[in-house]
DNA sequence: GCAAAATAAAAAACAACGTTCATAATAATT
DNA sequence: AATTATTATGAACGTTGTTTTTTATTTTGC
């Protein structure tokens, strides 16, 4: 056996994440295996680990594809004043973590075996989620250095991801409603706070 | 076979989390089985099913008591300023989680197979580490009404949490130093940009 | 054009897993 | 002391990710 071509291994790549990723619509991560994704595709679990390297892999391959998914929503939205543009990349955020929940749960749960630190390109693209609400706070802050600004714009991020996740699991609380409510507070008195601290400018 | 009573239920209960926690403290807990923790304490994987249920119940239970530790641990801070204590409670926190870090990351990745939500009681507990931070809060914010409070605490815990988890995985920077750095704003410059919009008192 | 070498997918084998079930050994009861 | 009720155990089951072997196809060399 070996029907040879009739896939590319690209192809056989998007298949493989593809469904995966439908699975996660419906069904945890637990429910799926390397196995039943092979079977979906029609393939067998050997030829996906041929591929991918491991099961491991291929569910990394999924997390990426979905950080990138979060990271072109999160450019799409069109800057108004620094402060409104960060609550709104907020929204953006959490909106896309309950519309994609299992997808956003993988991409922060998912964790190397052997406790070996994720690959650089995987932090990388996490760290990258930053760049965007750093030089909306250096347009805010015009007279704070580098390193302030990456200390705020982390300290926003943080809580943003932070209130994001405990809610997803009812670990916050349990309509999602509030959850908004929290981010503006969040976003909204923090960069409030700093603006005293450094009695700088800007109002809105 | 039967060593009847050599260890009560209770025994081998403590015995089996006991030496969970202790292949955590080296070990990721993939790299765990419930075999590996049968024969760590001299008895059989099915003997520790009749006792916990499943294997997925015994990590809920040591993630349980991970739980209880660090909510002994809030509970240890004597307090001064309500500013002062809840600081003092999110560098307590952070310290845990990178003393702890392989236990910590089991209470908020743990999640029950087939989708179920976590327990209740364990959702509780989670939940009561906010409780000293709303009576700090309405210390000083003594005009707020419940509601207020209880948001203002599940935005102060949401980032403390976010950064906290973010940080232990260098998702959010490198070093642990910085961490604190930004604990510390975090809950600093949101009291102050909540101390504006409610142009209350307090001045530490 | 055909035989030989290379390749690639599938099949089978492997070790380990969580869990279930029947068994054998102990404790309790009569 | 014999019988019944417990209870930990050992074997079995179905499934997992991965490795190795086999087999069919493609490419190469003459």
């Amino acid at each position: 056996m070996a029907r040879r071509k009739e896939h590319t291994h690209e192809q056989i790549r998007h298949m493989a994440i593809s469904a995966v990723v439908e699975h996660l619509q419906c069904h945890g991560v637990d429910n799926l295996s390397l196995r039943k994704v092979a079977a979906t595709i029609g393939y067998v679990p050997s030829t996906l680990i041929n591929i991918f390297g491991s099961y491991q892999y291929l569910l990394l391959a999924v997390s990426e594809q979905t950080l990138l998914q979060l990271a072109a929503q999160l450019q799409l939205i069109k800057p108004t004043t620094p402060k409104q543009t960060i609550e709104q990349m907020a929204l953006v955020y959490s909106q896309f973590a309950f519309a994609n929940r299992r997808c956003f749960r993988l991409v922060f749960e998912l964790s190397m075996a052997g406790d070996q630190p994720l690959p650089v390109a995987h932090l990388g693209l996490i760290k990258s989620l930053f760049s965007d609400v750093e030089s909306q706070l250096s347009q805010y802050f015009p007279l704070a250095c580098e390193q302030e600004v990456e200390t705020m714009s982390r300290v926003l991020w943080g809580g943003i991801h932070g209130l994001t996740c405990l809610s997803l699991d009812g670990k916050l609380f349990e309509t999602q409603s509030c959850l908004q409510d929290m981010l503006m507070s969040h976003v909204s008195s923090y960069i409030d706070g700093m603006s005293i601290k450094r009695n700088s400018n800007a109002a809105n």
